[in-house]
DNA sequence: CACGATGCTTACAAGCTTGTCAATAGGCTC
DNA sequence: GAGCCTATTGACAAGCTTGTAAGCATCGTG
């Protein structure tokens, strides 16, 4: 009766159960992490889990770790895609970080781990980017500063997350059903339009 | 040797510990509300606390609603405050929404409850808030629609509570140090002008 | 085909969590 | 001062959580 053993690669398993974790993340909320739950969607028994991350701490940390590294990938990806005009790589980077998934995992991270360390994996992650941002800036003739840009991506950065986070809330308190996305995507597109006038000076 | 017993009308009572509770969920994270840990803080018995809140259930639900009434009031206070130049009024609202606690506590609620229900405090929030922005901009003669005005505020809400949780992570990510509070001013007063310069238009 | 490595399981432990209940004791009113 | 209301406590319960230990089972390798 006991249904047959599975027995997956130490990879796969960390992959299956941090997919799992992450789901739990993104439904329950941050006090949906527990181990004999997560095993239990796997369907594995919760010492596995604990095999394979030493201990519950251990499995955050990985999936803290693996949400930064998505992220990074998406964006880079989001990025350096077609080499079209600004604004659809605005609009890819913008659903790149308003993605719930992301922007949940990245909240619980900042709320839960007490201070960020510096040595952890989102070091400098966005200042690339922000070189990238700069190159093309200068690229279109505008002037401004290096700072200029850092800021800028640090509003839309802050902007998606913050909306993704508290967009039902926001909807709500401005009069909108909870899960009406069209003022999410009203938004993005005044957003866009807005940066794209300060983006060209 | 037991230290006497306290005694508290139950208002006073309900408002330390919920004073504790906040304490302890803006330090330590979503994961750090314990009925017993937060009844040593106040220094009284666990049960006290169910007693006034019946559960660990009303006990949170208590806090989020405290923290959207305070958050509305502090909202209230910076936008009425002098009737100086909008600048002003900009920067007292970003200090508001951009304090730590008000933002972590908020994340806390939009991670924790599902979908927050409409029926909460704070429905409508910042509709009235949005009435008193596009108002005045009519007055300084935009000709902007209402819409604008509200995505003007939800840019601003998002920006500003994105900016308070992630300020740390993005800070690293973009070379500084975590705790360097300078990137977040120059932020701020960038913002300000970015949005002054739409405000007027 | 034997054997070693290791993914995985079952059983169990220690501790902690929320919640209940009866009893205690401040504070207020008559 | 007597008596009531209720804030507060101590003891206890039921359940759940992370973590440990030891053995089983499945795979790759010689």
């Amino acid at each position: 009766m006991t249904p047959p053993r599975v027995r997956r690669t130490a990879e796969e398993a960390r992959r299956v159960i941090l997919d799992a974790a992450e789901k739990r993340l993104r439904e329950g909320g941050p006090e949906a992490l527990r181990l004999q739950e997560i095993a239990r969607d796997v369907g594995v028994s919760h010492p596995a889990i604990l095999h394979h991350f030493q201990s519950r701490a251990g499995l955050t940390h990985a999936l803290a770790e693996r949400a930064m590294t998505r992220l990074e990938e998406d964006l880079r990806e989001a990025l350096s895609g077609s080499e079209g005009d600004g604004t659809s790589i605005l609009e890819r980077v913008f659903a790149t970080l308003g993605d719930l998934g992301h922007a949940r995992l990245l909240a619980w991270r900042a709320l839960s781990e007490g201070a960020p360390s510096e040595e952890a994996s989102d070091e400098r992650m966005l200042a690339g980017l922000t070189d990238l941002v700069h190159a093309r800036r200068r690229e279109l003739g505008s002037e401004a500063v290096r700072e200029d840009s850092e800021f800028l991506v640090r509003l839309v950065a802050g902007a998606m997350l913050g909306d993704a986070i508290f967009g039902g809330v926001l909807n709500v308190s401005l009069g909108h059903a909870v899960d009406d996305a069209e003022p999410q995507r009203g938004f993005r597109s005044w957003l866009a339009r807005l940066l794209e006038t300060h983006f060209e000076r």
